[in-house]
DNA sequence: CGCGGTTCGAGTCCCTTTGACTATAAGTCG
DNA sequence: CGACTTATAGTCAAAGGGACTCGAACCGCG
């Protein structure tokens, strides 16, 4: 039942000493899952590998953490190094993996964040020699095959998973588009995360009630080709938090095959 | 603005060598956050320090990852040896902490771990020699004196927070309580984790209007010293999610107005 | 220019959910 | 027994939200 004695690795509280040799040699890097929203489709930013292993496949951008800074600072310097971007409108943890095996070289522990830039433009210009590529998520996400190196597949899974989750009860969404932006923008990201459809006339009622979430700019935008009424832009007022949820539709029965009648 | 050329470490695609003496020296542990329901108020398994640094302060339990085994594996073997519980009846993990400075001794990066729960037995037989003690999660939070070591009371309000957002839309509760419980007990939960009070008819009818929630065992518990009515037992079904949340209320307006009286 | 097509914004209808509350059942203690 | 407790059932009204309609303002095309 208890730990053999002597096994003192078992208890941080009494290491035999602080000698790097005494303890397991890890490295510890970041991942960093890039999300923004490009052309009505969330897109992620991958690099493609070029040296085993898993060379040819693409890959998360990321790298080591150094000695002095802390993890989120790391992230954010992989960040702008591989996209310029000197800040995302949104920063955030999404846990460590570490299992043994998952780099076949040697034992790392990687701490995965999530960085949402609204500003596409900036990103194009810092993908520079690292072979970095903007890729819709939905080109990725959805094949068995051709995964991500790594366990990066998992790790991408899983930040869609939160970002679908947040979207639900945080200004999230607002981080994925511009500054000045219009609720069907707003609703693009929603209905791109979530897979699904939104009313326009339910969502702005929704996105409008609650406080502090959005405020009107006065301006329009023009439309696009398609026409329409030139839509008000909004901007992000201070809510960190909504007051309900925006409840994500639970996934449409008539998915494959529309079996017989409704 | 970019990188110093010839800084490799920035750069996991194109390391120099794996010689774990061109990385910078990491330790990577996991510390567990413990969490059970015991006489109507939540509790966290904490261990007095015997030694500097943060000598006689509480700290979570934990240890070194071995080379071998996972996180996930780590936090379920540190939970064992502490407290002689085989398997949690919820184990999630909260997140990496890795700021510098954390420990004073080195760099440290632990992955925080969230344990629940529900048979509180077998918890005072295994705190065996490790000093560990069940406390009440109300007398070690709400204290900005006697904080815990290291930034172990940032890793306990962070689990807080996770736990009180998972009893929204998750049967997490039912962790919390023994495998047959009353709906007085579960609602305990949320009473103790929100720190507010629930409707017992609202929550009822919340709880047993969840579909593969729960399910009556037919059985009646005799009710307590105060009386009452003997409460029917349920146990815990199959639903991983609920399909729509059980709102928290909004705090109170008239906090701080009694602080003179109790 | 007129017309069908588009999106945007406002509003309606109605069912479901839920907070507040009342009532009854079945125990406790003194 | 009577006052008190908790458990369970039920009622009622307000709020929330899904489905929908309608007019406004723009497009491209004949």
């Amino acid at each position: 039942m208890a730990a053999p004695p002597g096994m003192m690795l078992s208890d941080r509280s009494a290491p035999p000493a602080y000698d790097p040799s005494a303890y397991p040699p890890f490295a510890v890097t970041v991942d960093v899952v890039v999300l923004t929203f490009v052309e009505g489709q969330l897109a992620t930013l991958l690099i493609r590998r070029g040296e085993p292993p898993f060379e040819g496949r693409w890959s998360l951008p990321g790298g080591f953490v150094r000695p002095d800074e802390s993890l989120e600072e790391a992230a954010g310097r992989e960040l702008r190094e591989e996209t310029g971007v000197d800040a995302a409108a949104h920063l955030e943890q999404l846990g460590a993996y570490g299992d043994p095996g998952r780099d076949p070289r040697m034992r790392v522990v990687t701490v995965a964040y999530l960085a949402v830039i609204g500003e596409v433009g900036a990103v194009q210009a810092g993908s520079d020699a690292a072979a970095a590529e903007l890729v819709a998520v939905s080109d990725i996400v959805h094949r068995p095959v051709d995964r991500l190196a790594f366990d990066h597949h998992q790790i991408l899974d899983d930040a869609l998973e939160t970002v679908r989750a947040r979207l639900e009860d945080t200004p999230l969404a607002t981080a994925f588009v511009g500054p000045e932006f219009t609720l069907s923008e707003l609703r693009g990201v929603y209905e791109s995360a979530w897979e699904t459809e939104l009313d326009p006339g339910n969502f702005r009622r929704k996105i409008l009630g609650e406080p502090d979430l959005v405020e009107a700019t006065g301006n329009t935008r023009p439309p696009g080709p398609e026409g329409g009424k030139p839509p008000e832009t909004y901007r992000y007022a201070t809510a960190p938090m909504l007051t309900s949820p925006i409840t994500r539709p639970k996934p449409k029965r008539d998915d494959g095959s529309d079996r017989s009648g409704r």
